[in-house]
RNA sequence: GGGUGUUUAGCUCAGUUGGGAGAGCGACGGCCUUACAAGCCGUAGGUCGCAGGUUCGACCCCUGCAACACCCACCA
């Protein structure tokens, strides 16, 4: 027998392992194919609460199509994640008080692994307790062998097409990790820095001004060892003068020209621009123009090299402008300081500033690859869900700029090349199809490149490389292109639009056909979670639920900034000063689902799941009051359904239509209201209130019994099959119980259809009567609240007017009406005749009428009825002035002013009836 | 600098061809009514950011403005 309250703890886990031990993730039957690819989570430590996110809704869609009876693949795989994994690995061993160099490459990738096989399992594990649906069988890993295999295979095939090549180019170099990053991985923040102001002495003459100098403006004043030149708008008549002539750069003494490049803004600072072609990727783009020297001056560690004057070298970066700007003041050759807001990059992993630095790397040009990829969108072969993001696509998609693709790290795909001694690069599959093709002998030594690729490249080929390719395996003619990929904003470019590139090119088929973007999940704040701020929450401690001190020591633990744990200790006490409680997995997903807007982050407020927790517990009660009263019912062949029967089916089918709706547009948060509502609104709030008398009379026919009994169980179980895809552990837990009492083979409700709309049939008139019975309800109920007659205190009712429907359905809902209003006795008053004092409600013509009887205080239902009374006359005014305007009666539907016309009606006649009433009084 | 989104009840948010402003939570009042106090019944609360326009009629369509958020971008 069920419990009395909702306890999530005793059935997730063992529910879920059955599950996975019976095979019921893994695709079955002969149905289409159906698959979503999980976004490979990094296998850097544990999931979050965006984890949680994404995958509730990915498992509500695999669910729901595995009901339909598709061959549902809910792809599984972790992602090795270059350096996110090789910076905790690095930190853990600094740790232990070892350094990466000196343990060298073989054994930290050998770390790594080690690192992979514990943090993968962790990964498993929290997933599974999400009731995620994978199919674990065809788990897989972004560097398997399958997956080495592709990214070589893709690398070399793109370099034979000229697409990936090899240059010395400026890039983005991030100091701290020694290593090349692309232009998605670099964060523009604004920071409040300086503008130095200098003077830059002409080798010789003056200026229009007389001066025997020029000023530049600098925001990096260290840079100025490395400037080659001065550049000023060709059509700026204060310098026009000085173009071709040279200036003497201070500290430095090389004497450098004045150019002209439309690349300067005239009106912007004093209208010169120092160059320094090798650390700013404008003053590059200038150097090429002009033919300039490039002096890099900086070590790949940030500090100065060799190549500027000795009282500099060796200086960090920072170190090296105080020292700049120090020997120009002493110099006499700084003009002013200002205080200045600049964007400045830094890496999204290290948080390092990013420099401008020129180095070999491997490039992919994306231009021809993006083509086919918009098309694919523009055509409509793939579609953005919400297609808001289609514009977002678009625009970096249409000024889409060559890809750095290695990295200088250990950790990741190896970029299959080799060098001979000269530095001449090979590409090929392997070292023998190296030589064998350039017909290298064995002794010509070759060196492999000793980089990594990128961590998107594999990522990029997840669709297919999942599926088998390069291989033509069945999965990929059954799966691919794959349904729907249901991912987060934040890396459309970094994955989506990479993935739509990688998988044209290869497969010549789109990766995907839709693409549903969700929100991010941030804090009840509307604050970002991050580990760093300490406001991270974990989808477990939901789960399960977490004491305040664990959850403290939690938040503070391993932090990158320790000095900030008092604060997060603090902020953790003031908004969880008693932990969190365990609300469950189904109350979780539940959730997550109902504040899946469209194209919006969502706030995850604990009052939420609180909320939803409690809707489990709601259901799980209902359902042990069917059991409790079905017991030993046998369904009947012959069913004899009543007007509550009729309309609740009626109301059953009304859900399931919107539920359809609502997962075939992805409208999360619809399914989980229309759900929700049906659910608790309709099934107990009436069906089940109107059930107890009918059930706990004795003189209630054998055969209406037995239909309402089926009722119950049959609503019930239809309900749980339509809520099973968002709530799975719940729905499982009382299927279980309730499928055997209407005949259902027993087994798993996850492999049973999703409900049609044909199981239940629509009934208007049987909505129409319970129509009627809550308004007649409601309005007793409003006496009664309004009055406060206590509920126990039943009260007598008195009817009069009305029509022969409401004589006949005041017949037939008498025991109900008694039961849902603590009604006694009920008596009709013929028209005309008079009612003792009384509180009224109107039900279209209909008076219902309680007795005063010393119940109810005359001046309270005076206020009551004016109360209603304004209510009214305001919504009759508000529909005549409308009718009495000629052009609304002539402009608008006829249907429209047909309906205004009734309201006006019922309004004007209910108006009438009270304004009886109040003077009666 | 360019672009996108958001602005509806105290809070978090729905509002699907323009035609009666909704939910959850919170608030207030009353209830241990034999499924559920994680519950039941009732009530209050909104100039739909601001200003115009189109229309018989605008939360919805158009224009402008404001605030906030995010994305992209090379202003020294």
């Amino acid at each position: 027998m069920m419990e009395g309250s909702f306890n999530p703890k005793g059935i997730e886990q063992t529910l879920y392992q059955e599950w996975e031990a019976a095979g019921h993730f893994v695709p079955q039957g002969n149905g289409p194919g159906y698959c979503i690819v999980i976004p490979p989570p990094n296998i850097t430590g544990s999931l979050h609460m965006g984890h949680a996110f994404n995958q509730t809704l990915m498992d509500t869609l695999i669910r729901y199509q595995r009901m339909n009876g598709r061959r549902a693949l809910w792809q599984m795989g972790t992602d090795h994640a270059g350096i996110a994994t090789q910076m905790v690995v690095e930190r853990q061993l600094q740790m232990e008080g070892i350094d990466r160099l000196e343990l060298g490459r073989d054994k930290f990738v050998d770390k790594v692994w080690e690192w992979r096989n514990e943090s993968g399992g962790t990964i498993s594990r929290q997933i599974r307790r999400m009731g995620s649906s994978l199919d674990w069988s065809r788990d897989r890993f972004t560097m398997d062998e399958g997956f080495i295999r592709a990214v070589t295979e893709v690398f070399v095939r793109l370099h034979e097409e000229g697409l990936i090549y090899r240059g010395t180019r400026l890039v983005n170099w991030d100091p701290s990790m020694q290593s090349a990053i692309s232009d998605l991985e670099v964060e523009n923040h604004e920071e409040q820095g300086h503008m130095w102001h200098f003077r830059y002495p002409l080798t010789s003459g003056l200026t229009a001004d007389g001066r025997d100098h020029i000023v530049i403006a600098t925001t990096r004043p260290e840079t100025l060892l490395g400037d080659t030149a001065v550049a000023v708008h060709p059509d700026d008549e204060r310098y026009a003068d000085l173009i071709g002539r040279t200036l003497r750069l201070p500290l430095v003494g090389r004497e450098i020209p004045i150019i002209a490049d439309t690349y300067v803004d005239p009106a912007f600072g004093s209208g010169c621009v120092k160059i320094t072609p090798a650390h700013d990727f404008n003053d590059y783009a200038v150097g090429q123009r002009h033919g300039l020297p490039m002096v890099n001056i900086l070590t790949p560690d940030a500090h100065i090299n060799n190549n500027a004057p000795e009282a500099f070298r060796g200086l960090e970066r920072y170190a090296a402008r105080k020292a700049v700007v120090t020997a120009m003041t002493e110099l006499g050759l700084v003009e002013r300081i200002d205080n200045h807001k600049l964007m400045v990059p830094r890496g999204d992993r290290s948080g390092a500033v990013i420099e401008p630095f020129l180095t070999d790397q491997w490039f992919m040009k994306m231009e021809s690859l993006a083509k086919p990829a918009i098309e694919a969108v523009e055509s409509g072969a793939i579609e953005f869900i919400p297609k808001l993001f289609e514009n977002t696509y678009f625009a970096w998609m249409r000024n889409i700029q060559d890809w750095t693709i290695s990295r200088q790290q250990w950790w990741g795909h190896r970029i299959p090349a080799w060098y001979d001694a000269s530095g001449k690069a090979y590409v090929g599959r392997s070292e023998s199809e190296v030589r064998n093709k350039h017909g290298l002998a064995a002794d010509i030594a070759l060196t492999p490149d000793p980089d990594v690729l990128d961590t998107w490249f594999s990522s990029a080929l997840w669709t297919f490389g999942t599926l088998g390719w390069p291989e033509d395996t069945p999965e990929l003619r059954l799966y691919h292109p794959t349904d729907v990929l249901v991912t987060g904003h934040d890396i459309i470019f970094f994955w989506v639009a990479r993935m739509i590139m990688m998988t044209l090119h290869f497969t010549h088929e789109v990766p995907f056909r839709k693409v549903y973007i969700h929100g991010l999940v941030r804090d009840a704040l509307g604050n970002k979670m991050s580990k760093t701020k300490g406001n991270g929450l974990d989808p477990l401690d939901f789960i399960d639920g977490i004491d305040l001190e664990t959850l403290v020591e939690k938040r503070t633990s391993n932090l990158t900034q320790p000095q900030l744990a008092p604060r997060i200790a603090k902020s953790t006490r003031d908004d969880f000063p008693a932990g969190i409680d365990a609300y469950g997995t189904d109350a979780m997903r539940f959730t997550f689902c109902a504040m899946a807007t469209l194209g919006r982050d969502v706030r995850f407020d604990v009052k939420r799941i609180e909320g939803y927790r409690n809707f489990c517990n709601k259901l799980w009660n209902a359902a042990r009051f069917v059991l409790q009263n079905t017991e030993g019912h046998v369904p009947q062949t012959t069913d004899t359904p009543s007007l509550a029967d009729r309309w609740i089916r009626s109301r059953t089918r009304a859900m399931i239509e919107a539920n359809k709706l609502a997962l075939d547009t992805y409208r999360f948060d619809l399914l989980a209201n229309s759900i929700y509502d049906f659910a608790w609104h309709e099934y107990c709030d009436w069906y089940l209130e109107i059930t107890k008398p009918l059930l706990w009379n004795e003189s209630t026919p054998a055969a209406e019994l037995s239909t309402l009994r089926t009722t119950l169980l049959q609503v019930l179980e239809v309900l749980l099959r339509a809520a099973h895809p968002i709530m799975p552990f719940i729905t499982e837990t009382i299927w279980r119980e309730v499928a055997p009492r209407l005949g259902k083979p027993s087994g798993t409700v996850m492999l049973q259809n999703y409900p049609l709309i044909d199981e239940l049939k629509d009934d208007p008139e049987a909505t129409r009567a319970i129509e009627w019975l809550k308004g007649i309800v409601l309005g007793i109920r409003n006496i009664r609240g309004e009055a406060n007659i206590k509920p126990s205190l039943a009260v007598n009712l008195l009817l009069q007017s009305g029509d022969a429907n409401d004589r006949e359905l005041a017949a037939a809902c008498e025991p109900l009406v008694k039961r849902l209003a603590k009604v006694d006795q009920i008596e009709w008053l013929a028209d005309g005749q008079s009612a003792p004092a009384n509180a009224l409600a109107v039900v279209g013509t209909l008076k219902v009428m309680v007795p005063l009887a010393g119940l109810i205080d005359l001046g309270a239902e005076k206020d009551r009825l004016r109360k209603e009374i304004e209510r009214l006359k305001g919504e009759v005014q508000r529909i005549s002035n409308k009718l009495s305007n000629e052009k609304f009666v002539a402009n608008a539907p006829a249907d429209v002013v047909d309906k205004e016309r009734a309201k006006a009606a019922d309004a004007s006649g209910k108006l009438a009836t009270l304004e009886t009433q109040l003077r009666s009084l």
